[in-house]
DNA sequence: CCCTACGTTCAAAATGTTTTGAATGAACTG
DNA sequence: CAGTTCATTCAAAACATTTTGAACGTAGGG
């Protein structure tokens, strides 16, 4: 294959590979994704064993959290008995799976226990000696500053999530390019 | 002390370490954060050992990142030899230290790369076999989906570190209330 | 100057994570 | 049913990160 196919493929399995990790997700991950989102045809497990160079073992569990997080889909060729997997090529669609359900769960527990904590504090006041009072105080000052940054997270959040399909990125690149 | 406030502590204490991780730091570094952010006074390096139960090595290092993010300051307290530290408590700062330095420039790099594969696979074009065009108009789609990403991704960040002090936590919190 | 009280460094140890491959099991085929 | 081809599992090994503490450096006080 043209060198300069190879190169762009290369850099673009390792910048997911990268941007996965940041996600918290393993490198292996992204670049399982990149190698398929690369890909006109699905590929089997042993495609991605050979080119990814990594144990059978290894590319059949990233790919089980792959399909989980709706990142990836098996596919049925017809003749074959193995395996065939394909990207879920909709970024859109791949980011409203983490952030919907992993990040928002993050946010929403986040915004409990501060609320529980504000609770508390304001029920214990009375039973607080004067210095402790101070404190309580200065603590409750400092946890709706947490609270007033979860929330903002959470709008955000809601933000993306909350639009059918609406973020457009094709919209995007234009008014980039522009 | 009372133990709320010490169950209202411990529990903030953790909740900043975990999303330090999830932010890419160590949780210790969250950890000692908090406990700053919690402390009403600064506190020496001996001090922030003690409450976390941890090494003194550790709590150097540590302290010297939370520095370099500007999530932390030292603080002259006369007549001690001692360094103390307190949190820089305005969270909008700290958020933009994070996403002005590093998110900013990891999205950069990211879409720097992106723009150069795209140049490389236009200019290759006419050096390609047939069937190495087809992938290479396959490979310029999927990467122009990447580059809207990375695009949007962008112009988020300018929304949020643009506003000079703009987005305001505590209208948020009004907002989220009532 | 020396002594003390501190902060920093860094190599080794502890801990945590990822990868591997052999064992297992499931599904098809003749 | 026996043989083959695959995917999965999981314990052990390889690897990476974090933590520790002893050694070192530095500044102030006497």
């Amino acid at each position: 294959m043209h060198e300069t196919l190879t190169a762009v493929n290369n850099s673009t399995v390792s910048g997911l590979g990268r941007l996965a990790g940041f996600f918290g997700f393993s490198d292996v991950m992204g670049r399982l994704y990149g190698t398929l989102l690369l890909s006109p045809e699905p590929l089997s497990l042993d495609e991605l064993c050979d080119t990814l160079r990594i144990s059978k073992g290894s590319v059949s569990m990233n790919m089980r959290d792959l399909e989980r997080w709706g990142m990836a889909k098996e596919v049925w060729v017809r003749g074959e008995r193995r395996k065939f997997y394909k990207a879920e090529s909709d970024m859109w669609q791949v980011i409203r799976n983490v952030l919907g359900s992993r990040e928002q769960r993050e946010v929403q527990v986040a915004l409990h226990v501060l609320g529980e904590s504000i609770e508390k504090l304001q029920a214990a006041e009375c039973q607080l000696s004067p210095e402790e009072q101070r404190l309580a105080r200065f603590y409750l000052d400092r946890i709706a500053d947490l609270q007033a940054f979860f929330q903002f997270a959470q709008l955000a959040l809601q933000a993306v999530l909350g639009s059918e399909t609406a973020i457009d990125f094709e919209a995007v690149t234009r008014i980039e390019i522009e």
